[in-house]
DNA sequence: ACAAGAACTGACTTTGCGGTAAGCACCTGG
DNA sequence: CCAGGTGCTTACCGCAAAGTCAGTTCTTGT
């Protein structure tokens, strides 16, 4: 296990668990992958909103923070997955939580939730 | 029924939640107002990270959300309640997940968590 | 009279997260 | 041969959230 000793001092410990996983986009990300294993692509096609670079660089944080693990299979073309590690797992309490409360804002709200767009070409049904 | 109708696209739920409760201190003030209602000044004492700017512009914009409310007594000096409302007591699952995952990871990395400062003058011990 | 404390407000600056756009290396299909 | 797909990287830029800090109103304590 890489010891990723955090000296820093939190007030609280929401505080710690955000400094993991805040900013706009690595729960959206970790939320995908809690529905199983994900190639690069089709991370992208699932949250079409976020740039390349970005999602990049939320991939490799969330890996440096043991969240997620990486598995190419060196070969070309090539095929990158992502998948939760047992640590990212452990997120999944909190992830179904907000995914649930957001379902129950939409209602209140009225808010618009698009479907997961899962395939690039003519999975739609 | 105040109606905050949100003509947002979402792509996902946690998209949603996020926009709510999502940014640096939003999930913090709620964390603290779970444990029950608190004067402003309290506030400020156990998040002292937090600028009064920041603080005030937090709790308008929950406020706004429908997640607080703000109770004055209009006296002088001034005492400003905060509490959740029940539409904010509906995010007590996800603020006491986030709690306890700190906690744990916490304990993995070897990261501190103070212990909150509860009163101005002479808490400590 | 003066300082301190309550609960803010407002002007100004900074910073970092994120967005845009382009390029790269390699392979397959038409 | 060239487009298109895979999985990235890099340089540059912009904006909104956050930080800094001073000021404001009123009251109580000394």
């Amino acid at each position: 296990m890489s010891d990723l000793m955090d000296q820093q001092q939190y007030n609280c410990a929401v505080e710690l668990t955000l400094s993991v996983i805040g900013g706009k986009w690595a729960t959206i990300v970790l939320a995908h992958l809690k529905e199983g294993v994900h190639r690069y692509g089709a991370l992208r096609r699932r949250i079409p909103a976020v740039s390349e670079k970005v999602l990049v660089q939320r991939l490799r944080g969330l890996e440096v923070s043991g969240l997620i693990s990486r598995h190419s299979d060196g070969g070309n073309p090539p095929s990158v997955e992502y998948r939760l590690t047992p640590e990212g797992e452990s997120l999944i309490p909190i992830l179904e939580a907000l995914h649930a409360w957001g379902e129950q804002r939409a209602r209140r709200t009225g808010a618009r939730i698009a479907p997961v767009a899962e395939a690039a070409g003519g999975g739609g049904r």
